[in-house]
DNA sequence: GTGAAAGCGCTAACAA
DNA sequence: TTGTTAGCGCTTTCAC
């Protein structure tokens, strides 16, 4: 800076004020125009640390996270996060915890760094309560939601999810539609449930319960599921996710059964491996991972900046994102993904 | 530090000293003592990024990927150099690129941010050129060899990996043992596939062309799997990875085949997801995503602080990490993960 | 042994 | 409209 202005034979209050664009009615435009051009002429790129010693503010955004590693699907969230910050020129850490002691560690770690706020993920939609330490924060949930209310977060629409999924297995015509869900009592799984039970009222299908079962992984999954499809005979399957829905696909194989023939299915996409390696012929239900991220990085930085970023341009898809300045705790629709594991009036 | 400073009636100039451990035969213990004090009572903790806009050096460490969002076991290696980090009391800005010019862009901007070194991640093995924007920064390569040889770098020994998957297979009993691997050429194809010979050919069985098939993904690779299984009858399969694994147990069950009786099945895990939930008892090898990582962040120490890191334990496993001080180029062995995919003494 | 003072690169009062 | 000046929190000469 100090050789901008000397090369252009003014202060460096006056380079400063140009180079942050605060020029307007303060410094002559000729002499702005020639800052400019020195600056670009030594290719002169600001020194983000001595900045913020001085504003106190680093356009670092803290990313934390205890299942980064652990789950698959972190990284969407962390893409669209990283993409966001990359628009608003924005850095992230990305920290994984492990352990609320840890936890309290590395937050720490990274107020020292003097982030300017932080994105809270806790993965599959979990009811949380957000640290203490970072109630002085601007914070957004991901993927989560505050018990007490009180930060802005971001959630796929689970209801949804099991609405548009069972739906799309009334439209393929199927009478008989079973549910594979999750044995924990998540969000996700009480909500996709509540969804397809929505649904099948909505088409004037009776709820049998015989036809909805919850498990977990492994044997025991698969033999529930083996009974499920060999003795209640369904004609659909939504699935709380890929991996039960490889369950499904598994059971179908012994029985000799066609997905996508005498069966049809719809799962949620987890894991996307699995639905685009091991089963690439189901449809899904795609998690707005990616978009998730994506919104909560608008969302702090509205918050941090006290107004709303200028551009809340998705990267990736053309998926609508919740407006930011509407409530607090939005709820995003998913994308079903067709794939021929549907039995359109085949049957 | 001021106030610490005021409160000792000392100088910031001794403070300094004293909590940045330069005091010796420099500051009277007895002030040293107290000045210590002083900082634990009031909670003094340094400011980085003041500190750092004096010596130029961050602490930080930048991570470059283009793959962070899309492998499922970028997950390892950035919690393995993440908790490195922590040890050194380092910082990890994570940056998942798109692209060759995006690359350079996000390189400028952590370059700004002032790291003091990178890692560059290139999941799966890759023989890789390092951007020349690196070249001026310690770099450290991660699950990538430098095409030319001169950045440090470690990835898995990836022959062994073939040999001792195989060997597992010989000790079993197996005499046909099968391979099927990537029909790409990655170093991680070529080496295991010539470790698996070099096993057979230690274990005295000839090498049989038509048990070897390389295949990618979806149906044609399941039906290539279908042929081998059905048509050569292997007795033992060693996979590429995990998902081939599961090509090769969807063909036996459509064999009516038992993995665990019939056929024994050894496969690298890549997606920790497939042989922990989907097939949970096929034995594999674990690819040492976490340590590479771990091993990766104390060399970029060392480089940068022209010293070894003091304590170079690892957090997570006992597996032992090659020295610091070794060659530049390491490969680390993978250990072999016992399941009951394969039939010891049952045949 | 200790302290005063300069300065890292930048921003923001305030004065001119 | 522009320049001067005083720091942000820390390290590091260099005098004492």
């Amino acid at each position: 800076m100090k050789e901008i202005a000397e090369k252009t034979g003014v202060s460096v209050s006056s380079v400063s004020l140009v180079l942050n664009g605060r020029d307007s009615g303060r410094v002559k435009p000729e002499i702005a125009r020639r800052v400019r051009e020195t600056a670009e002429r030594l290719g002169y790129k600001p020194n983000p640390l001595a900045r913020s010693l001085r504003t106190s503010h680093t356009r670092i955004l803290g990313f934390v996270s205890e299942e980064i590693a652990t789950t698959p699907f972190a990284g969407g969230i962390i893409l669209g996060a990283q993409n966001a910050a990359n628009a608003f020129g924005y850095m992230l850490i990305t920290v994984n915890t492990d352990g609320e002691a840890d936890e309290a560690k590395q937050i720490a770690a990274l107020k020292r760094y003097g982030v300017d706020g932080f994105l809270y993920a806790k993965m599959s939609n979990r009811v949380t309560d957000i640290p203490r330490e970072l109630s002085d924060y601007p914070t957004v949930l991901v993927d989560a939601t505050d018990r007490a209310g009180r930060a802005p977060g971001i959630t796929p629409d689970e209801q949804a999810i099991g609405y548009d999924a069972t739906m799309r297995l009334v439209r393929a015509g199927c009478r008989r539609i079973a549910y594979v869900g999750c044995a924990k009592p998540l969000v996700a799984q009480t909500e996709r449930f509540a969804g397809y039970r929505h649904a099948l009222a909505d088409a004037g299908l009776r709820f049998d319960e015989s036809l909805a079962v919850d498990v977990m992984y492994h044997q025991p999954a698969q033999d529930a599921v083996d009974r499920l499809i060999g003795e209640q005979r369904p004609d659909g399957v939504f699935c709380w996710n890929d991996a039960r829905a490889l369950y499904v696909y598994q059971a179908a194989l012994k029985l000799d059964l066609t997905v996508g023939r005498d069966l049809s299915v719809v799962g949620v996409d987890n894991h996307r491996l699995i639905a685009e390696t091991v089963v690439p012929e189901l449809t899904t239900v795609e998690l707005p991972h990616y978009e998730m991220g994506y919104w909560a990085v608008c969302k702090a930085v509205t918050l941090i900046e006290g107004r709303k970023p200028a551009a809340n341009r998705m990267a990736r898809t053309s998926a609508p994102l919740p407006p930011l300045d509407g409530p607090d705790q939005v709820k995003v629709h998913c994308a079903l993904i067709e794939k021929d594991s549907v039995a359109d009036g085949k049957r």
